[in-house]
DNA sequence: TGAAATGTTGGGGCG
DNA sequence: ACGCCCCAACATTTC
């Protein structure tokens, strides 16, 4: 490392598990300079740590950029965890790396992070160069008339979509030269994660960049026909699934607008999709502006609201054995395959605030540690908009019906069958709302409330703080 | 991106 | 033939 004009630039990966249209890497390229690559768990103070879901996508998901990294540029990944300014000074001899390029990140924290990474290195003279890709959107750019950001999905959407068109994504580095290195891999070994409750992940998801782009090629020439309507449907196979991809930055949100510009499927799927990416963005927007998101009520009203504190039901929704057959498939669904349907996934969550009474901070826990694609807007926001604590909320008094849920969406109860095994023999007139007398020979529980009464304490409970 | 309660309408059974 | 009632189907209002 003593000879400078040999000295390389890091380039950094964090959330942007890629190397298509990571402009980070390819400015690296352009600098002419040898490349070092390392990925860092970044575990500076007020970053959320992943879930474990997310770690067993990221081991594979890391697995496969450093093979990529290797395969067609000769470079090695290093793997390091830390906190981010720390974990480089710790990596580099002082003085001897050029320059540093990164992506940019957008929780609060982890820009903080980048923010010391900066000042650290100036000390030095090494300049950190951050490039776009997380989003479509800067969030501190966006305003609305008054200058505020922006708090309804309606106008910031219009807002957002209206303004010329996004960005195209840039092609990966036709070249890098490789810096050489006798750094450790992977000394706290965060390419090997293997827990047994992840077996079946496997067989339905291939994390990392390949995975990504052929998910949304599939989607975009055929898989996504009728998108507007089917996505409602949780039998249906319909949708992109490409969240967990999006999460760990294997694809943009430019790469997705710019395929989806080229795609055949009919206007109506492919403008509901791109809104999706704009709950997406407005999520982003949302945490970037109210940084405690993920902790505290963003409507303060709600910080007096009599939340149950109740064990025992919070363990029932957690196993998927609450007795209301469409939520327990949703449950298992998400402790199977690390993923659950996006109606599926209101209808739990509706369920845990609204029936269960239990504070939205539960059910957000859980499914921080058990999805594969949690991510530390989206999660928090689409919680707290289902518990009508949030941002443009659902009103207090949207309450879904498990049971017309079931009928409407999943009629005749493929989705159930699917992950409530035990319930499989039921005809379709009988699954969606076992009768009692049948349940115990099932080995299927009583329903953990009863639903009539549940909404009416619910509506009772959320009148109070009106 | 809801569901339940309440109101309205119209066809058909029936005295 | 007619009015009355019932109730399903649909619309509107309310939470």
């Amino acid at each position: 490392m003593s000879e400078t004009s040999n000295a390389p630039v890091l380039v950094l990966f964090r959330h942007d598990l890629r190397l298509d249209d990571n402009l980070a890497l390819s400015a690296a390229a352009d600098s002419g300079h040898p490349v070092l690559a390392v990925y860092v768990e970044d575990l500076s103070e007020g970053i959320r740590p992943l879930g474990a879901a997310a770690r067993w996508w990221r081991a594979r998901s890391l697995r496969s950029l450093k093979k990529a990294l290797s395969d067609s540029f000769g470079i090695r990944l290093i793997c390091r965890r830390g906190p981010l300014a720390e974990a480089v000074m710790g990596l580099i001899g002082q003085g001897q790396i050029k320059a540093i390029y990164i992506n940019r990140r957008f929780e609060p924290a982890a820009d903080k992070a980048d923010d010391l990474l900066e000042v650290e290195c100036g000390h030095h003279a090494i300049p950190v160069h951050r490039f776009e890709g997380q989003l479509l959107h800067d969030p501190n750019r966006l305003k609305t008339s008054t200058g505020g950001f922006y708090k309804v999905f309606t106008p910031f959407w219009r807002a957002l979509s209206s303004t010329d068109s996004f960005a195209d994504p840039a092609d990966r580095p036709e070249s890098l030269r490789a810096y050489k290195h006798e750094l450790e891999d992977d000394p706290d070994g965060l390419l090997e994660y293997d827990p047994p409750w992840a077996k079946g992940f496997d067989k339905i998801w291939q994390p990392g960049e390949a995975g990504a782009s052929e998910r949304l090629e599939q989607f975009l020439e055929g898989r996504g026909e009728g998108y507007s309507t089917g996505r409602d449907f949780m039998a249906m196979e319909v949708t992109s699934r490409l969240s967990p991809h999006l999460a760990h930055g294997e694809i943009t949100p430019r790469q997705i607008m710019a395929a989806s510009a080229r795609s055949k499927l009919p206007p109506a799927d492919l403008e509901t999709f791109r809104k999706e990416l704009g709950w997406r963005e407005f999520c982003w927007h949302l945490l970037v502006h109210n940084p405690h998101l993920a902790t505290e009520n963003y409507d303060t009203r709600f910080n007096h609201f009599p939340w149950n504190t109740d064990n025992a039901f919070l363990t029932h929704w957690k196993r998927g054995r609450t007795g209301y057959p469409l939520v327990d498939a949703a449950m298992r669904q998400l402790w199977e395959t690390g993923w659950m349907h996006n109606r599926a996934r209101m209808v739990v969550a509706s369920f845990l605030v609204k029936h269960l009474g239990l504070h939205w901070k539960e059910g957000e826990a859980w499914f921080w540690d058990t999805l594969v694609d949690a991510d530390a807007a989206n999660n928090p926001a689409n919680w707290q908009w289902v518990a009508g604590t949030g941002a443009d909320a659902a009103p207090f008094f949207r309450i879904f019906n498990p049971t017309l849920q079931s009928r409407k969406f999943d009629t005749r109860g493929e989705y159930i069958r699917t992950y409530v095994r035990e319930l499989s023999a039921l005809d379709s007139r009988q699954l969606h709302e076992p009768p009692a007398e049948l349940r115990e020979s099932y080995a299927y529980p009583a329903p953990v409330v009863d639903h009539s009464q549940a909404r009416e304490s619910a509506l009772t409970a959320y009148r109070s703080i009106r």
